[in-house]
DNA sequence: ATACAAAATTGAACCGTTTCAATCATATGA
DNA sequence: TCATATGATTGAAACGGTTCAATTTTGTAT
């Protein structure tokens, strides 16, 4: 299946390939006629112009930018490239995005796709489970290839824009402690997430920075997903005596808090009286729910405009800019999912 | 500020642009120390190889579809998205993804951005205001670039997957017909939508159907930002007698539906015992909500799928394949938000 | 019919890489 | 020291379009 030239459509249609080109890019200079007659060998012959070729002649000035996130579905992510989105749309950038799905070889594929089309530089949500994997990014490096991390990523200088998830995690934990919460567990998301672990180290360093004892029993390994979390989540209590039950929940995310809600509201265990209930992300529904959830905020279209920035000040530089990294802070929302065990 | 090209960094190192070439694709044919050498001068100049030369030369066989959506927050495309990627997916395609934000510019925009680049085929959410702004639409269909729409657009044959909508408020406002209901409204989506015309026109199209009388004032533009719509809705029934209440309402889309549902439990209005309520979309949180939300449920994965199928295979059809529509079903599911009046 | 201007078409050079046969450099063994 | 094998480097052609000065065709006025 040869591939079709636009000399393969001059040839057809007998005419030279200025002319096929100025049909293409529907100049006035062309006859009608003969445009006529160029179009219809052009449908006849399927022919589509390599923009490639195009590209590289006229100098290929668009001014874009690639987003690589973990799931599309997920708020966090989307919130980040709203972010991205505004600032980008302000300096002329557009934007695309791809998600690896918490995939390291999409990953890996996807970087590499945007470098080579071109796409002047990329904002990446690393996924990385060992050290083999940074190769992708040292070979943007080698290149020259502008980017920015929404994560620290072990073994590799780079531009870096992410919030301090332990310290967060470690804010709420101690929170619960300060208000006299002796029982608190964690709900722990799904394990190929890179999320999952840092929350749980978060969790782990309240315990030990307050000289409590932490045992592995207080993480429970819930997932996400909504029916996996509910089901989970209630086979957890039933399992549990009356008074060994937590008197506090550290969820993984909001929405697999909002899960767990609901798995309680079945067993008639009544938050926040009975037990508190902390979230992560602040997601849009968590304060529509009839008990606006305490959780975490993360300042998520912050994070996508000063990575944005970042990206786009390395793009436009013509040499190469010393790395930074950017920590922002995150924000403790107390509502009404949490109670004082303090009178 | 002159472009960096291969000759630059040769000449610069004294080597010939075939040695750098090879140092760029990491051939092991390159002695270590020239390697190094040419390394040192690529930081220097800051050279970034262009992706869309070495394309040109290698033929550029990447698979990849886009894809151009309307909201990246908004659930409804982010689970065509899915679906679209899950295909893809499986017969090798990477996909991109960019949001139009509904304007047409930007559409237009960012269709030429993927032709130009030579993503294989697009997927896109028309904005379409006017006769004139199919333009870019007769572009692509001009240059034989595969593309599959997600709405119908007037004025142009292509290759459509959507849902029926009219016919889906249809079925949910003649339940509420059937059930006895007398007094339903509607409350509408944001006026630049173009999904709001066409639920009012649904609407609308129910009440002739069933030989009822329509007045323009059974549509309450109360639009589906969360605020908004709650304040809106707030302001709606203070101004209203008690025995002027609908008995029922049909909502934008469960987004809406869900900042309605507040606005009557701070009203202290029942539901469904006082009012019913319908949504649109079948998020994921209106199953989630105390007041489980009977509304219409789109198939949306199912769409992504099909409109990428579609796409694939006219994307790997030597010749040009004949238009396809396809109009997918929808569900009416009865939940807890509604109730018959019929005893 | 002829001259001339305007419109339409041509074709060679160019864009920035990769490729690979040819050439040059280096190390090895006799 | 020379011949040879191997490793490293070179440079011209190729990829598929666009551009634009030069040329050909067409239309108009005389």
């Amino acid at each position: 299946m040869k591939k079709i030239t636009i000399d393969d459509v001059a040839k057809r249609a007998g005419v030279s390939k200025g002319t096929v080109s100025a049909v293409i890019n529907a100049k006035n200079s062309v006859k009608p006629a003969t445009r006529e007659h160029i179009l219809y060998f052009m449908k006849e012959l399927n022919f589509h112009p390599k923009g490639v070729a195009r590209n590289l002649k006229n100098g290929f000035q668009d001014k874009s930018i690639g987003l690589i996130i973990k799931d599309l579905g997920y708020h966090f992510y989307t919130s980040i490239a709203e972010g991205v989105r505004e600032y980008a749309y302000s300096m002329g950038y557009s934007v695309v995005i791809s998600s690896s799905h918490d995939d390291h070889e999409r990953e890996k594929k996807i970087s590499h796709f945007f470098s080579a089309k071109d796409i002047k530089g990329s904002i990446i949500a690393p996924t990385v489970n060992s050290k083999a994997e940074i190769e992708h990014l040292f070979r943007l490096r080698m290149i020259n290839y502008p980017f920015v991390l929404l994560e620290d990523v072990k073994g590799i200088q780079a531009n870096v824009v992410s919030i301090d998830n332990l310290k967060a995690i470690k804010k709420a934990v101690k929170y619960l402690i300060n208000n006299g919460h002796k029982r608190i567990v964690h709900f722990a998301g799904p394990p190929q997430s890179s999320h999952t672990l840092e929350r749980i180290r978060g969790f782990w360093h309240a315990f030990s920075e307050s000289h409590l004892v932490f045992s592995k029993e207080m993480i429970i390994s819930i997932g996400s997903d909504y029916e996996e979390s509910f089901n989970k989540a209630k086979e957890y209590f039933i399992h549990k005596k009356h008074d060994e039950y937590p008197t506090a929940i550290v969820c993984f995310n909001d929405h697999q808090a909002l899960a767990v809600m609901m798995a309680l509201k079945e067993l008639n265990i009544c938050v926040p009286d009975d037990i508190s209930i902390i979230g992560n992300d602040d997601i849009y529904y968590s304060q529509i729910y009839p008990i606006p959830l305490t959780t975490i905020k993360a300042p998520k279209r912050e994070i996508g405009k000063r990575a944005a920035e970042i990206l786009i000040r390395n793009i436009e530089s013509p040499t190469l800019l010393p790395v930074e990294k950017v920590i922002l802070d995150t924000e403790f929302i107390v509502r009404e999912s949490t109670k004082t065990l303090i009178s």
